[in-house]
Parts: C-alpha cells; structure tokens; sequence
DNA sequence: AATCTTTTGTGAAAAAGTGAACTAAGGGGG
DNA sequence: CCCCCTTAGTTCACTTTTTCACAAAAGATT
C-alpha cells in the first residue's frame, strides 16, 4: 500500500498542531524553513514529508496555513468524525474520556465501559455513564464505534482487543503495558516508557536538541 | 557520547515490562526468540540491542531473567528513585499524579503544582497536595526533584520549562501540545497524535501486522 | 525585461536501523 | 566421547529514513 515513513505521518500530525496555532495567531502562510525550526528539525525534511502527498506550497513563498491544514485532514483522515470508545474507567480512562482536546480534534467519547459493578452508571462527563463490559457489542454496532482506547490492566488487554476487532472496531490506542495479537491498527501508549526513556537519555546525557 | 539508537532504549523499557510478567509467573530464562514473539519483532532485534551494551545471555540457554532485569535497570537508570513533580493539576496532570504504575517503576511523585488558586491545597492523593506554582523553585532545592512532567496548556508550557531548567531539573516529560526549547532531555506524549496516527493507519490500511 | 532573492519540489547521497546468516558456545543423549 | 540441537553474539547486506544540493518557480527590484 501506500508507503510513507511512519516518522513522517507522526510528524504531519505535529506539523498540523503547529498550522492550528499558527492560524490562530492570524498567520495566512509559512515556510518550510520556519515550520521546521517551530519543531527543531531540518527544512528538507518538512519538504520531503509533504511531498510524498503532493506539492501544496508556492516556490518563492512558502505554504498557505488553511490550504496545508486542509490537505494534513484529509490525509491523516481526521476530515471527518470518529466515535470513541473507553474500555477501562480507571484513572486513565477516566482521564480520557474528559480530555477536552480530543474531541476538539474531531474525535468523540461515545462510551465508557468497566467491569467494576461499583463504577457503572456513574457519570464521568454530561451525557457520558459508564457501562457494563457485557453491552460492549451491543453498543459498538448501534453507534458505529470506530476507535477503542484500552485502559485496561494488562491482564484484561488481550481478550478485550479480541472482542473489539470482533465488533469491528478498526484501530486501537492501548495503554495497558503489553504487546497485543491483533489485526488491526494498534498504537501503543505506555506511559511509564517515556519515563523510562527520559532517564536513560538524562544518565547518558545522550539528548539530541 | 553513547551511540545507542532511540528504538533500542524504547525497546529495552518493553522488554523489561516483559522480563517482569515473566518473572511474575515464576520463569527463571528466556530465549531471545521467545523475548521476540512477546513483542512481536525479530529475536536478532533483541539480541543486536542487548548486545549494545554487553553480553548478558548464555548460549544454548537464553537469558536469565532476573539478570536480565538487572542489567536493563542500569542501562536505563531506573534503578535509582526518581523524585518527579508535576505542573498542571488539570486533567493529565491529576492522572499522572493518581498513576500507581509510575511509582511502582522507581518514579515518585512528590509534588503536584498549579496556577489556579481554587485548585491549591487541594489533596490529591493521601500526602500530595496542589502548590502553587510561586513555591516551585524552592521546592524543586529542597525535595532534589530531579524530573517534572508539563501537563500545562501549551502557551504555558515554554515559560514553565524555562523555569525548571534553571532550577536544575534534569528531564521532562511534555504533554503540552508543543516543542520545547531548552537544554534538558524531554519526551513528548502528545495524546491527540497518537489518535491522528492511528486513523490515518485505520484509513490507509497500512498497519504491518 | 533582466536580475535578484526567496523558497519549493526532488533525485541522489548519506546515515541510521533492521534482518538474515554465520560462528561460537553450551548442554543432552547415545 | 561424539553428535546433535539450541541459542547468543556478531558481521554484513539490505531497507528505511534523513539530509544535501540543485533546478524550477515566483515575486520584487531596478
């Protein structure tokens, strides 16, 4: 299929944060050269991520902000609105599920589930209850569930990432600290890594600016 | 300095999650080939990215878990405890605070600040208190915090770190929405890019299983 | 209209990272 | 003791990603 850098498809993400910002400080257009020093690496190399998609910049110039926003939506395919789903109202989930920012990103909490019979029916957010495990199936196919965040323990992980693809939810972002045996997209989100890496990089003093 | 490739120390910190569920279940060695499937990468991986830093295996026989663990313990510096204070007692920055997993790992949390004056002195967890943020460089001395987690909104994020290098922190972890300038290792965990690069895996059917 | 400056898009080179294959150990069984 | 099977450590080839360098545009200036 299409072969693009997984670097640069994380970087067009970082590159359309930067864009946001950027429009709402009135700006019209950019340089590669000053988008790549807002994020600390080469201009060639914004250069090179963009053009894997097409040229959307004017030589002499530089790129319009709203054209290049536009063009990253469609192809990070955040242009359009996915439902989200919660498995795990433990402090994580829970976190999620109030995080303001994703929705502003075009993506939309529509369910909380947990096995905790202690945790169901409580509210985290206005129009958001946490649910009982056993209407997971239910619930995907009647709101067309696209995207599932495991929040799990890492024992529970496996059979709940089995049960999603089963439902046809398309891609998962897991936070439980385990490598799961699915076919479908999987970004893994363990926080305590980046601690561990943040360290490594402090006692080897080996941090690139 | 050190010429150690940054997947590798990200893997490391994964192979230890491993090596500590194996060691869980009571497994005493473990293959390099075995290390691998958990994983799913190649076991030539893991033996090229332990063999950065020595030789640690047996042949015919595998790993020693229990020196295994050891040894990535050094090699990441994870087996010192780490003081962390947190900046922003929003949404993330709560959660981290609550998060028993990073204190499990050798991370302690000993300190949580704010801006917002209704959220001072408000008890987090049993001994964790937000502080305002005029007390920070004061503390930072006195607790020898050595690493501090931005969970600041963005605009806030820059003056915040300059603030913490000067006071001698040693590494960040950044959730803000933005790339930091200063001298000090960071990491970024930015949420909403890992929701970006999973739809557009999800819509390019690119995910390598 | 010619020239200058800026900046994109891109092919080629360099660097970084991964994977296959080989060599060297280590233990078990006949 | 010899053969066989397993598996770590290492080398080298290959793949992926980044960087360089330059031609092509585009507007500004004289």
């Amino acid at each position: 299929m299409s072969r693009i850098p997984k670097p640069t498809v994380r970087r067009l993400a970082i590159y359309y944060r930067c864009l946001e910002r950027l429009e709402q400080q009135g700006e019209d257009s950019i340089s590669s050269k000053a988008l790549a020093q807002m994020v600390h690496i080469k201009d060639s190399q914004v250069r090179k991520d963009l053009s894997y998609f097409g040229s959307f910049g004017r030589r002499g110039i530089g790129y319009d902000i709203r054209r290049l926003l536009g063009e990253i939506q469609k192809i990070l395919g955040i242009h359009k609105r996915w439902n989200v789903i919660i498995i795990g109202a433990g402090n994580i989930g829970q976190a999620i599920a109030r995080f303001k920012q994703i929705e502003k990103h075009n993506f939309q909490i529509v369910g909380v589930f947990d096995t905790d019979h202690r945790k169901i029916g409580k509210q985290i957010t206005p129009g958001l209850v946490i649910s009982d495990m056993s209407s997971l199936e239910e619930f995907i196919r009647q709101n067309q569930a696209e995207i599932a965040v495991i929040a799990t323990p890492a024992e529970a992980a496996q059979s709940v990432a089995d049960r999603l693809e089963k439902s046809g939810i398309k891609g998962i972002i897991c936070f439980a600290p385990i490598t799961l045996n699915c076919n479908i997209p999987v970004e893994y989100v363990d926080i305590t890594v980046f601690f561990k890496t943040l360290v490594h990089s402090v006692v080897s003093q080996n941090y690139n600016i």
